[in-house]
DNA sequence: ACCTGATAACTGAATGGTCAGTTATTAAAA
DNA sequence: TTTTAATAACTGACCATTCAGTTATCAGGT
């Protein structure tokens, strides 16, 4: 049961200043899903990325930290990628809607980042710069995408006339609603649910929904 | 400052047995919604109740069965309210999704427990049998419910070949995320979010995307 | 009307376990 | 040999839970 020697002696550690951040990033990620932020322990984190405790505390700050840093490189970069090819697609307001909600979609049903929004959302009322953050950097910066896109729809008359900030939100909701799905009750069910079609279905009633 | 001694001696405290359990639930909700439930302090829930921390030991079990208390006496007679309601509805598919989604809406708008949805997936890894009830009691029969309105619609030629399991899950997320808004994200707005305009603008959009 | 014990609601200090963060030490790498 | 990544034992604070003691309430006696 216990290791041998020359297990211990030949594995032991290895020095490996660069990869360290982004394994604990990795392994803190899946303790925060499975616990919460709160119940998750820096020890499982650590054990799990390879490391011992102290090891973390030499990359971060301290556990909060650990969290930020996660929320910064999950998101943020995806968000932009996203708006930047909105602004130079060539196609009418609907196909870009349909072209932002696919990717937002694909993210969601794919990327195991699709937690973060779960365990932000959970520590809301204890790290309010966190939700500071997330609120300015993820959640206006997407709303405010779906908002100019659905603004332009209307003022082309492609789309009837709907309140940009509402509509924009009808948008994102059952994207939001499949990632909480997945990452919260989709382990109870004894078959998968089928993402893609809760997905398609969405696109296909709002635009009609949209429509003049 | 400090109380006087007459105070004191007219306060202390009374016995109040019946009223005890659901004092504590209430300031259980609020320190939950507040903290989370991880982080939230016995001894804090134990003092907006006006007890001491002893006292919520003497109704419940532990912590763990005052969230389940929560949610048991919370949402589970709303939703079977809802329900009966929606048997003997008299009017056709549309008008009935309109009611019941406005009814769910004004919940949301409105109510304290709005928090619970939030609270219970934060938790969902900590406590499987919290979220196997959630998601039987609440969830499974909200969308069971929505499904065959749904499918009555289809099947009366009100609504185009929508997929209900599917369109249920449309019906419900503007309003679930709207629960999330004001729970979280709210208290950083300047100007309080027009949740009514975004459940009208829903429904409006959603009928409008069923329609034939 | 006024005691007076019995009962049960309630208190709050003590307990014990957990865990974030620290530090003295080890050993890989340069 | 020196530097420093990494370890592992340690500390201290925090907090759920317990329980011995306190006090409101009430019934039955005087």
């Amino acid at each position: 049961m216990l290791p041998t020697t020359v297990e211990r002696d030949l594995a032991r550690w290895q020095r490996r200043k660069e990869a360290r951040p982004s394994e604990i990033l990795e392994a803190a990620l899946i303790e925060f899903a499975e616990k919460g932020f709160a119940s998750a322990r820096m020890e499982d984190v650590a054990r799990r990325a390879g490391v011992t405790k102290g090891t973390i505390y030499l990359y971060f700050e301290n556990k909060e930290a650990v969290l930020k840093a996660l929320v910064r490189e999950s998101i943020g970069s995806q968000i932009s990628h996203v708006i930047a090819q909105a602004e130079n697609f060539p196609g009418s307001a609907s196909e870009l809607l349909r072209f932002v909600l696919t990717t937002i979609g694909a993210f969601v049903r794919t990327s195991d980042r699709a937690v973060l929004p779960k365990i932000i959302l959970a520590e809301a009322g204890n790290f309010p710069d966190i939700i500071r953050f997330y609120r300015e950097e993820i959640i206006d910066k997407g709303l405010g995408l779906l908002t100019s896109v659905i603004r332009r729809g209307v003022a082309r008359g492609e789309f009837r006339d709907v309140a940009p900030q509402h509509a924009a939100r009808l948008c994102v909701a059952p994207i939001l609603l499949a990632a909480f799905w997945r990452t919260t009750f989709a382990p109870l069910d004894s078959e998968p649910y089928d993402y893609q079609g809760l997905i398609d279905t969405h696109i296909d009633v709002l635009l009609r929904g949209f429509a003049p």
